[in-house]
DNA sequence: TTTTGGCACTCGCCCTGTCCGAGTGCCAGC
DNA sequence: GCTGGCACTCGGACAGGGCGAGTGCCAAAA
């Protein structure tokens, strides 16, 4: 068990170090904290504190970084969240408050996060599973040929063309469309397959049941699997600005964030209630073991119907960014209910 | 006028340079092209494009590096567009053929185009302007509050929500929407706010006229000035690739590449038809004077609908950019004109 | 007039050696 | 258990020297 002082050192050793980004070392420690000790206390304090794994010295003549391990101390037990400033919060508001439709806020609150943070924002779009039906519609764009919208309570529209294999009349499109809102509107959208699935044998004509087996099927599994998940992401730029010391970091880092099953398995590891915060090899891919990912879940509800979150080098201002993430999210779940 | 050779030379050295990225000099040159000439001929000939400003030296004692003129020239008269190999042509149809709706499509492009010329591909979205109305559908969420959704030839869709000034009826709005239809339908977008600014007039109740208005208005204008243009973007890892030299240029380019509007205005600055090919300096954004970017237009007919294009080092392979770019808008111009 | 081989010269790069100082660990004394 | 002192280590900055690629110029050859 760490005395309360060496803790005291860990906070200013990492304070210090994501303030600088430079080792830091016993005396300048002692000069810019009030810890109350000479540098050779914080000295003795300091090797232990290595040798306990939570910070580490790049060469031997060097100051102290802290390590993973430290950073996950320091994050548990050293740091609060910072809130934002009033500007701040008004800045949310008046970024947020502007926005048009679903795609329009979730691109704002990217942009708004890479600001606020300083760092690449992950936007989750609220998952299809999780939101409620608002309505669906069936179009015939062509006498086999359909297109059905979903419109979720969170505001995502998902849209769908299909093949049918005989033509559909529009009496029995109507009928189609009137039975399945019946149904389905104000449900679960995970609960739609099966509240849908005794729909074909309604239909008395051998060709339509046909038809509306194909559609439910295809249009289920396509929405559901394919379409369960999509996300935005922003300030990838900021990577170019804290890149300078790993130049050759940011090139995994880019690659991560390319491919979009990574970034979602980032964010579904994250617990489901309260934020979390994954420290460098914390995470599970290899490309992002320099990098920190501070997420949380965001909902119109109590529920959480998506994720969003940011990553940035392991050495940042962990509670400001925790204090962003969230005020973020609260507002964004505001906007969402309201809409 | 440069003499045969000269020209000879300077392709030879675009090609070099691009290959091995090192200034290259009069000897390495006559070695590896059969130019049949010495090194101290090729040195007279290099003294002179470096006069007219085809090619410089980084240092005094250093070999020679193309400038974005000599890169000009090199691109008009010297290089042709290299076609693609058929693996490469086969990649494209496979990749591109699985593709469900417009967003996969414009997303599989983008990584197609990324992966192929290895930089950074943009792709815009299919112009709203310029493709034709397939259907247009009013669904009613609440009383008060409708939804617009448009869907384009090229498989666009947009949609929309409007708040009206007073309940609309069911009888109303089916009225509305097979007027809407019957006017737009098959017509091109940008004829559409004069198509429709005679509906309201039709209307009897003088709530209904009041809500009609407010519909088309709101809608129509947001629809074709705000979302008018979209656009995806993917390969920026490739950045990294290219800027272990210039690890300083790549931030202002991911910077650029964060700006839609940016992208559009580069986008938008390409010829009509053809390819277009802006080297450095030529391109109005000052982050992206180190870069490159091979633009051309596609569509599902003769017509283009919108653009997309690679961004990438000056140094670039542009006969190769420019095949791949050229047959990836190929194949999507296809792919469009048979959805 | 153009091309060529020769030659002196320039200059950036790399390697080496040196110096400096921040930072450390240890220890004796308070 | 804290403190001041001290010897030590080692990385970074700096300077000098050798190397070599590449150049420009020139006189001779084609």
């Amino acid at each position: 068990m760490l005395s309360e002082r060496r803790l005291e050192v860990l906070r200013a050793i990492v304070q210090d170090y994501v303030g600088t980004e430079e080792p830091v070392g016993s005396k300048a420690l002692t000069e810019r904290h009030k810890l109350g000790v000479s540098p050779a206390t914080v000295r003795n304090d300091m090797a232990v504190l290595e040798e306990e794994g939570y910070i580490a010295q790049p060469h031997t003549s060097a100051g102290r970084i802290p390590t993973d391990k430290g950073y996950r101390l320091f994050v548990d037990r050293l740091a609060g969240v910072k809130p934002l400033s009033t500007p701040e919060r008004r800045a949310i508001h008046n970024f947020l408050d502007g926005a048009v439709d679903l795609d329009d806020v979730v691109g704002r609150t990217v942009r708004l996060l890479a600001q606020l943070t300083r760092q690449v924002a992950v936007v989750q779009y609220p998952s299809l599973t999780r939101s409620t039906v608002r309505h669906v519609e069936l179009l015939s764009l062509a006498p086999a040929r359909l297109m059905l919208v979903l419109i979720t309570d969170t505001g995502r529209v998902e849209q769908r063309v299909v093949d049918c294999p005989a033509p559909f009349g529009e009496t029995s499109l109507a009928d189609l469309r009137a039975r399945l809102n019946s149904r389905v509107v104000g449900r679960r959208f995970a609960d739609v397959p099966q509240l849908v699935q005794d729909l074909p044998e309604s239909f008395e004509e051998a060709e339509d049941r046909a038809t509306v087996t194909t559609v439910l099927a295809t249009l289920l599994e396509t929405l559901v699997e394919e379409h369960e998940e999509r996300l935005m992401i922003g300030g990838t730029a900021n990577l170019a600005r804290f890149g300078h010391d790993f130049p050759l970091m940011i090139r995994p880092v880019l690659e991560a964030l390319e491919e979009q099953v990574v970034l979602l398995k980032l964010l579904g590891e994250a617990k489901e209630s309260g934020m979390t915060v994954r420290i460098g090899h914390e995470n599970a891919h290899e490309g992002l073991s320099s990098t920190s990912v501070v997420s949380v879940g965001y909902g119109s509800g109590g529920e959480a119907v998506a994720k969003l979150g940011v990553v940035g080098p392991t050495r940042m201002d962990y509670p400001g960014t925790m204090g962003a993430v969230r005020a973020v999210a609260r507002y964004v779940g505001q906007i969402l209910a309201e809409s």
